[in-house]
RNA sequence: GGCGCUAUCAUCUAAUGGUUAGGAUAAGUGGUUCUCAUCCACUAAAUCCGGGUUCGAUUCCCGGUAGCGCUACCA
């Protein structure tokens, strides 16, 4: 491994219909550590479940790959025209393609008497299971076929053949020790006998897993099977498999999972696992990659934002954890927030339409500046884009409230209209309605007429938001003038006099 | 049940055979302020337990415990 350019990795999901946001750091991963080393990132599909086959998933896998910032070297790709192709000389890249690649390697592994039909029924295995369950003993197959005689094997495959059906193969875990060198936990020595004599070859002549991902990786030169840590007890009978075929095993490097907030495995039943959940939530996806590549790995400084050239470059295996993660809304919150505020305010009037819309505000191309004020008042008090709707609505609708509401803490109701309907007859007057214009002459309405600052200021925010809580007045008011105009910011200061009468 | 992995504040984590065990998020307090947010200052908060090795262990070793993962003709 002297030539780094030589490092090769994969993304191998099967085509379910979504990208969970743990298998998306599996592929971040996966891809930072070939980037970092020049090396070749690989996309494959494992598609060798056909019930578990979802129709067009590999092109919705990959344009939300591509949204997160993620494209592959190599197999499956995005073309142009939105349609799948796949690029590069180990293809095809969806197992259902390389069928006859694996019955070959099957076959020879039955030759090598390494492997063996197995006849059992359904049923037989299901009661084998219960059995040994019951007395507490590991469920393992029994090897029940592996110990028939060779008239018993045949009289069993010719029935087989007779009633169409196909055996099984599985694979006969031979005598011994098998050690798993995994790059991040270190040598994990297994005794042979606890594994299982696993099916490699289905009755439906599909290869399992076990058999497909090592003989794909074997054949597509990968050099780093990066994946989750619930693959650990797996990987003993893959390097037994591939010991048994004669090739040397890749490296492994099992990543720590991502657990809720109990601590289990993250799943569907605790909150949202779909990456499209978080981007439609209105994360954005450099926010979800960075947030991600946090949980289980740091540079070991104190850097918090990374771009994601920035986790090309310093993404390490050595530096990943070993336990497991928990996945802090909390924490992906603050990264979102702090990407927010970054963003130039004409950009995030953009990127917040859809969320309006989410909300029936109807916003059009003439409204652009406005909505670029708009923006820019929300900026430092958004979490994710998709709390734009609920937190202004008062900018396209004048608001309804409580009169109460109106008045200061520190004022009362008699004093509020005073201030209000003074205010009102000097921005009547007033043209110039830029947020530091409106500063100074309210600031010395204020002044010349004895008022606090509260008891002008925030009865006439209230008046303009209808909120408890909201950006200043000055700013509002200022926007407001942009959008609906001075004659809908008088209306509402009206409005708040009448409430208060 | 078997096998395996893991173990530092609530959470993400840093560090070390000798430190006041550091940072960030969240929480709380105070300041600023018309409110919220921002900003600033501050507070509280952790080495799972028990043995060993050692002058000294959170760090190394062993055991326990707990949590999690795997245990399919699913991946």
């Amino acid at each position: 491994m002297a030539d780094k350019s030589l490092i090769r990795t994969r993304f191998a999901p099967s085509p379910t219909g979504f990208v969970h946001i743990g298998n998306f750091r599996t592929a971040l991963f996966s891809h930072l550590w070939a980037r970092h080393n020049g090396g070749t990132s690989i996309l494959r599909i494992e598609d060798t479940d056909q019930n578990r086959k979802v129709e067009g998933a590999i092109e919705y896998l990959l344009r939300v790959m591509k949204q997160m910032g993620v494209e592959f070297d190599e197999g499956f790709y995005l073309k142009d025209d939105g349609t799948t192709g796949e690029r590069g000389d180990f293809g095809p890249y969806l197992q259902s393609q390389r069928l006859a690649l694996y019955q070959k390697f099957a076959d020879q592994l039955i030759s090598q008497k390494q492997a063996y039909y197995c006849f059992c029924s359904e049923e037989r295995l299901n009661d084998l299971r219960k059995e040994q369950v019951a007395l507490k003993k590991p469920p393992m197959y029994d090897r029940h076929c592996y110990n028939l005689s060779e008239e018993q094997k045949q009289k069993l495959m010719d029935e087989f053949k007779a009633s169409g059906k196909n055996p099984v193969i599985r694979f006969f875990i031979p005598e011994g020790q098998t050690v798993v060198k995994d790059l991040i936990y270190g040598h994990i020595t297994y005794e042979n006998r606890v594994l299982d004599d696993q099916v490699i070859i289905k009755s439906d002549g599909f290869p399992t897993y076990h058999l497909a991902v090592v003989v794909d990786d074997h054949h597509m030169q990968i050099t780093h099977v990066i994946r989750g840590e619930e693959w650990i007890p797996s990987t003993p009978k893959h390097i037994l498999i591939y010991k048994a075929l004669g090739w040397e095993p890749t490296l492994f490097a099992h990543l720590p999972l991502i657990l809720n907030p109990d601590k289990s495995k993250l799943s569907k039943r605790q909150g949202d696992v779909a990456t499209e959940d978080y981007l439609k939530k209105g994360y954005l996806p450099q926010v979800l990659v960075n947030f991600v590549a946090m949980l289980g790995w740091n540079p070991k400084t104190e850097q918090e934002i990374f771009s994601m050239d920035d986790l090309v470059k310093q993404f390490d295996l050595s530096k990943v954890n070993k336990s497991g993660a928990v996945f802090d809304l909390n924490k992906l919150d603050w990264i979102s927030s702090q990407y927010i505020r970054l963003i130039p305010d004409k950009e995030l009037a953009d990127l917040l339409v859809p969320y309006w819309k989410q909300n029936g505000i109807n916003t059009d191309k003439s409204k652009i500046e406005y909505l670029t004020s708009i923006a820019g008042l929300e900026k430092e008090r958004l979490k994710k884009l998709s709390e734009i709707g609920e937190r202004t609505g008062y900018f396209f609708a004048a608001p309804d409230y409580n009169p109460d509401l109106l008045v200061w803490k520190k004022s009362d109701k008699e004093k509020t209209r005073r201030a209000l309907e003074r205010l009102s007859e000097l921005l009547k007057t007033e043209e110039n309605f830029s947020q530091g214009n409106l500063e100074i002459v309210i600031k010395k309405f204020i002044a010349e007429n004895n008022f606090d600052n509260g008891s002008v200021l925030w009865p006439l925010r209230v008046a303009l938001t209808g909120q408890e809580k909201s950006p200043g007045p000055f700013e509002v008011c200022a926007t407001l003038a942009l959008g609906p105009g001075k004659e809908e910011i008088l209306m509402r200061l009206n409005r708040a006099i009448q409430k208060l009468s």
